[in-house]
DNA sequence: GCGCATAATACTGTATCCATAATTATAGAA
DNA sequence: TTCTATAATTATGGATACAGTATTATGCGC
């Protein structure tokens, strides 16, 4: 294979399991085997297994000793213990973020705003799921703080590990638009109270749809 | 040599260097010689690599590619960065805590704050150190969040590559004994609001010690 | 026929070996 | 004398080989 890339090969490998693991296409609780992963991606069990242990610490995967590495099943207490939490951090990061952007933060942030509306007007929900993860990346970029941007990002990869979206909730997308606009109008006041409100209120009511979404698991769906 | 405990090599390996790291007998910078260390324990590079993959991905060590691995450097920014985190998530902590504790709890909490004004007044640092860190600890585990825990601890680890401890400074441990206090009150008087705010202050208090603490730095000391 | 024990198989964990890349030292030229 | 280029040494990254343990299957005994 060509190497264009300095990193090391188990970064590669943790980076593309973490991919199969996002996907479902190794789902919660696979065993995973390592001579056949590493057969299969044509490499030997050295740098899988390093890229096994950076997983572990991530969360992702759960390695017992001397029984092998298995994807970490993720229970309904972790999600209530999560969305709570993202949602304290998330608040913070619209906060800060208001008291931290410059005018031209707050032009990008709402040119991704709009793509957001018209996504919604026009029923693209990929588009939508895309520009929505984009906003909330944008606003824990302009917190500034490198280590609750560490923190938020590792727990959504947990949270990767559930399949439920609660986008693919009937109407809940236009809910999630309707809280977006909330936010928006909260940072384009400079309303730094109001901001971390807006999304704190926003993570937990993603929380609720996924909840009801538990209920009646009708559209559950990968993204 | 006599393996009693299940748990890996690589894991023994990483809390041995952990522990090595925290008490700055390899300090913030240091590279990290792979083959002198493994021989210095008697082992084979392999577990040791897969250690040093689990240090750096919990922010302990960098692994530059094909550069080898050095101990983490942490900056003032990181601090100002963690302090204010860790002032959020230790306050949620509080909060939940106060809500959830059953009067056993309060109890062991009580007993805990005891032992603390006791080593005050005695002025036993270490024993004061010790007290504080286990009713910090008490908290987080009343809270019972098992993510806000891993958070939490995951940053403290990191807070600990600096040799900065505020309670080294001339009067911040009595300072420190008055938020606790203040804190002990509100949980007794069953107000999370209040616990919240205390144990969210004590945090920024430690860190404005902190920054004094660089100003003159004569007392700083290893815990 | 069922349960327990023993043996075989297979996978995890560790060590050794090899290749590649980076750094340093030395030599030559300006 | 200094700077550059090349060669040698050293350390990292990856592969392969080996040992130990866990699991499973088979056989024997009750």
């Amino acid at each position: 294979m060509n190497r264009i890339a300095p990193t090391a090969l188990y970064q590669e490998v943790a980076e593309r399991l973490r991919q199969r693991i996002f996907a479902h296409e190794l789902p919660p609780g696979t065993w995973i085997d390592e001579q056949k992963l590493a057969e299969q991606y044509g490499i030997s069990r050295t740098p899988l297994r390093e890229a096994l242990k950076v997983l572990a610490s991530e969360g992702l995967v759960e390695l017992k000793p001397r029984r092998g590495c298995y994807v970490t099943e993720i229970s309904a207490q972790d999600i209530d213990d999560i969305y709570p939490l993202m949602a304290l951090l998330e608040g913070r990061c619209a906060s800060e973020a208001v008291k931290r952007a410059k005018r031209a933060d707050i032009d990008d942030l709402k040119a991704v705003h709009e793509v957001l509306e018209r996504s919604a007007v026009e029923g693209k929900i990929e588009a939508f799921f895309e520009a929505n993860q984009e906003f909330h990346r944008k606003i824990q970029e302009l917190a500034g703080n490198r280590w609750l941007l560490t923190v938020i990002q590792d727990l959504r990869k947990v949270l990767k590990l559930s399949r439920m979206h609660s986008l693919s909730i009937e109407g809940r997308l236009q809910q999630s638009l309707d809280e977006h606009r909330l936010i928006m109008a909260a940072i384009l006041a400079g309303n730094a109270e109001q901001a971390e409100q807006a999304m704190h209120d926003h993570l937990l009511s993603g929380r609720e749809a996924l909840a009801r979404m538990q209920d009646a698991p009708s559209a559950a769906k990968a993204a």
